[in-house]
DNA sequence: CTTGAGAGAATTCTCGAGAAAATATAGTTG
DNA sequence: CAACTATATTTTCTCGAGAATTCTCTCAAG
């Protein structure tokens, strides 16, 4: 299926990014060369090669001469990680449709269906593969704006929604269906070709996702 | 000044950074690891290690197992480029002005302050400090939008600003009178806080200008 | 009881060497 | 003469070792 990538390099790196982002690595934790070593199999060159590389995305945080942690999580950021994600895919998302052609829009009611399959799942109470449903859920909203024309900024936006991923991971919520009848909403809106209307409910679906999130993260502590 | 930093692998990050944006390593330029060795005095892993973060950036292509190459130029890209410096300094313009203390409009006057230096030494005819200038008029674009109260933003700003400074670096036209009017424009706006004027004239600046570089460069090759 | 200095340990930084893969060259066959 | 194969060369990828730096713990002085 997937083309399997057989550097040790790449590997680690993506198992790297993958314990971050799905929080098998906590926010803050101290990452010691010596330790990943163990832990990924691979040498301190290679580890460092792909430390780097999560550093300069913005996962990890490098200090001079004092290593590697994890990226601290805070209010502020994930504010700020929405506000971006609102800006990078709204933008996206008016261009896409009116851009987007058969293929899109194929690829797009393909999006649509696996995840509004995986949501019904949900919704009869199997929480068996919530990381399958956010990897749909992220498939869905990147089909949304596939056809916006900017390879610039479907990689910007890539990152962040990784960055978005990693707080939703901290305390996955599910929000029922509201979100599901917000999906669908979006979905007809990209197939009428009403980018308008689109930006407005994508707009609302992501703000109205975070705060969900906000509450549960940073209603007390930090 | 400012601080020196001392280990070899940020110094040859920055070297070579600086040799792409500057144009003194061309777009395309197959980048081998011995050449590089020898050319920035540094160990392969060193050379891979900051490779691989100049790639996660985008100035850098990396293809694995085949070796790391100078991101080539294009118009397609300059324009992507230019859509999201437009989309992510428009809106951090907006929030900056809405938000700027003191302590910004401070360093804001001193920025443009010295690119107005500046820009007179040029229109006199003294070319020698091109690169002085650009660094004043990158310093003053970001003075304006500092404020806006998003590291997220203003990390991925500084980013898509450098390479919009590489296509500017092919060409290095100077528009004259007229950009130093429509910086005094945008300074005027931003220091009245009317921020929805600073942003029409921070748009049209960035299009006028990139529209006189589309031409130098793409328009018979390519 | 706090502060500072210094030795020792832990960790990062940098390097060159050998293994693995890709590219270029030469030789052979139809 | 073209196309394929085998060999040689180049280049990338991965690793562990040693140098340089930071951190930690102990102990003494005020």
């Amino acid at each position: 299926m997937n083309k399997h990538i057989n550097t040790v390099g790449s590997n680690t790196y993506q198992r790297i990014k993958h314990d971050i982002i799905y929080g098998e690595l906590e926010p803050g934790t101290k990452l010691k060369l010596d330790g990943l070593k163990t832990r990924y199999a691979a040498s301190l060159s290679t580890l460092r090669e792909m430390l780097s590389r999560l550093a300069s995305e913005g996962f990890v945080a490098a200090e001079e001469q004092r290593g590697f942690f994890v990226t601290p999580v805070s209010r502020e950021d994930l504010i700020e990680i929405t506000n971006l994600r609102v800006l990078l895919e709204c933008s996206a998302v008016k261009e896409s449709i009116e851009n987007g052609d058969t293929d899109w829009e194929g690829n797009l009611v393909a999006a649509h269906h696996k995840l509004h399959l995986m949501e019904q799942k949900m919704l009869n109470g199997d929480e068996t593969e919530k990381e399958t449903w956010k990897r749909y859920d992220g498939e869905f909203h990147l089909a949304m704006i596939q056809a916006c024309n900017s390879k610039n900024l479907l990689d910007i936006h890539a990152t962040i929604y990784d960055k978005y991923l990693r707080y939703q991971m901290l305390v996955l919520t599910y929000r029922g269906q509201e979100a599901v009848d917000e999906h669908k909403a979006m979905f007809d809106a990209a197939l009428a070709r009403d980018a308008k209307l689109a930006q407005e409910l994508l707009e609302k679906h992501i703000r109205k996702g975070v705060e969900h999130t906000l509450e549960k993260i940073f209603s007390v502590d930090e």
